[in-house]
DNA sequence: CGCAGCCTTGACAAATGTCAACAAACGTGG
DNA sequence: CCACGTTTGTTGACATTTGTCAAGGCTGCG
C-alpha cells in the first residue's frame, strides 16, 4: 500500500483518533486492489467479509428486487462503505459495483470488529460515523416521501452548486441514467424534469449544468438544512 | 418511576449490559411523564435535549416540508427514539407526537453522552442499536424506491401477519390515514390498494384484516428478508 | 467508420394524487 | 344512553405525475 494511501485513510474521521498500534493491526490484514469498471464488488444478502474503502475511482451502491434495480448512493474517495453490516456481522443490504476504474482497500470484518472491541476511541468514531450514516438515510427517505421528482432534481442541483463552491456552472458527477435512478425516477423522466426546470433558470447540456437564475431555482426548490445539508 | 418500568428499560438491548452504576446515573437525571394524545413531544430542527423512551402508549415520528407531512415511523413500548441525534448532539431530523396517551421517560442527552463516554459496554450497545436503526431505514428506502404502493401494502400486511404469530386474522395497529402516510401514499389511494388486494385473498373490514389466501398474497408481494425482515 | 450505449422525444399507459360528496365511526356533553 | 358534531374512511370523477415503449440522434470508443 502506498504511504499516501495510508495517510489519507488515517485522516478519515473514522480512523483519525485511534491508537497507532490498532491502526497498524487493521492495515496488517488489509488488501488493496485495483478494479476495472463495472465489477460487482459485493452482493446483497451475502455475508459481510470486508469493510471497503474507496481510495480512487467511484463505487455505486445499489439494490435489486423483483427485476428492478435502484442506485442507493455513490461512494467517492476517500470514504468507507457498509460499515453497519461489518459491525453487526450481518449480510449486506446493498450490492456495490465499481463505476470507474477504482482502487479499493479491503479490511477484513473480523479485524475491524476485533479492533472495535479493544480500542474505545475507535468505537466512538464508529458510533459517530454510523449516526451520520443513519441521519443521511433518514434525509433520503424524507426527500423521497415529501418531494416530487422535479423537486428532488432541483434540490440535488442546488446541493451540487454548493458542493462546487457556489459555482453556477458545474459538471454532473454521474451519468444521467444513474442520477435518475439515484433520484428515484426513470431516465426519460429525468430528461423531462430537466426541461421543466428551464423556466427557473437551469440549463443542462451534456453533463454541464448552468444555473442562470439562482434565486428562482431556490424559490422553487425550497431547500432545507434538515434534508439537504449533508453535515446537518 | 415504577420499579416495573425500570426493569423493562434495563431489559432493552441498549441498557441490558451496561454497569449498574452507570445505569443508575442515567436514571438519576431521568424524568417520567404521562402525555395525552396528540402532543408534539419534539420538533424537527430543534436542539436535542433528551433521549426518549416509550414505556406505554405510542409515538409517531413524522416530518414536514413545504406544507406536506409524512409519517416516518411509529414507536411502541418499550423502545427508544432519536438516539442518533442524542449521540451526535445534533438537531432532531424528525418531529414526534404522541398518538395515544403515553408514558415517556426522558433521559437528558448530556447524561447519555457522559455515560457513553465512560462505559464502553454501553457504547457498544449504542453502536449496535444505531447499526440496526441504519439498516432499518435502508430497508425503508428500498421499499419506497423498488415497490409500488400496492406492493408496499401487500408486504406490510405480510409483516403484520408474521408479527401476529402467523395469524391470518389480525388488527391494524394504526389508523388507515397514518398507515397510508407511513406507506407513502394518500388515504384514498390506500382504500383502493386494499381493494386491489382482494383478488389475492385479502379482506379488510374496519381495522380487522383477514388473509384468506396466503399463498396468493405471498406470490404477489414477493417478500424478501433484505427488505421485510426487521431482524435481518 | 461503425457499432453500442446513452440521451431525448413523442405518444401513450399506468400509478398516484386531488377534490368533492357522502357514509361510517368515534367521542363528548347533555 | 342518546344526539350531535367532528373526524375518518370510502367512492367517483378527474388531474397530475410518473412510467413504458419505440424511434431516432448523439457520442465515444475500438
Amino acid at each position: 500500500m502506498k504511504p499516501i494511501d495510508i495517510q489519507e485513510i488515517r485522516s478519515l474521521a473514522l480512523f483519525r483518533e485511534m491508537a497507532d498500534i490498532n491502526f497498524e493491526t487493521l492495515l496488517r490484514g488489509a488488501y488493496i486492489q485495483n478494479f476495472p469498471p463495472q465489477i460487482e464488488l459485493i452482493t446483497e444478502d451475502e455475508p459481510c467479509d470486508f469493510l471497503h474503502i474507496v481510495v480512487e475511482g467511484s463505487v455505486e451502491l445499489f439494490s435489486r428486487w423483483n427485476g428492478r434495480e435502484t442506485v442507493m448512493a455513490t461512494v467517492r474517495p476517500v470514504s468507507t462503505f457498509i460499515l453497519a453490516a461489518v459491525i453487526k456481522d450481518s449480510p449486506y443490504l446493498m450490492s456495490a459495483r465499481t463505476h470507474e476504474k477504482s482502487r479499493i482497500i479491503l479490511l477484513p470484518s473480523k479485524d475491524v470488529r476485533a479492533v472495535f472491541d479493544i480500542d474505545n476511541i475507535f468505537a466512538r468514531s464508529v458510533v459517530n460515523e454510523l449516526a451520520q450514516c443513519y441521519r443521511s438515510v433518514v434525509k433520503t427517505t424524507k426527500n423521497l416521501k415529501l418531494r416530487t421528482s422535479i423537486e428532488r432534481l432541483a434540490n440535488y442541483l442546488l446541493r451540487q452548486y454548493k458542493f462546487a463552491g457556489n459555482a453556477v456552472e458545474f459538471e454532473l458527477k454521474m451519468e444521467k441514467r444513474l442520477l435518475a435512478s439515484y433520484l428515484g425516477m426513470t431516465p426519460e423522466n429525468l430528461s423531462r424534469a430537466i426541461k421543466a426546470l428551464q423556466p427557473y433558470g437551469v440549463q443542462v447540456s451534456g453533463s454541464r449544468v448552468t444555473i442562470s437564475n439562482l434565486a428562482d431555482l431556490i424559490a422553487f426548490a425550497k431547500p432545507t438544512t434538515s434534508i439537504d445539508d449533508p453535515t446537518y
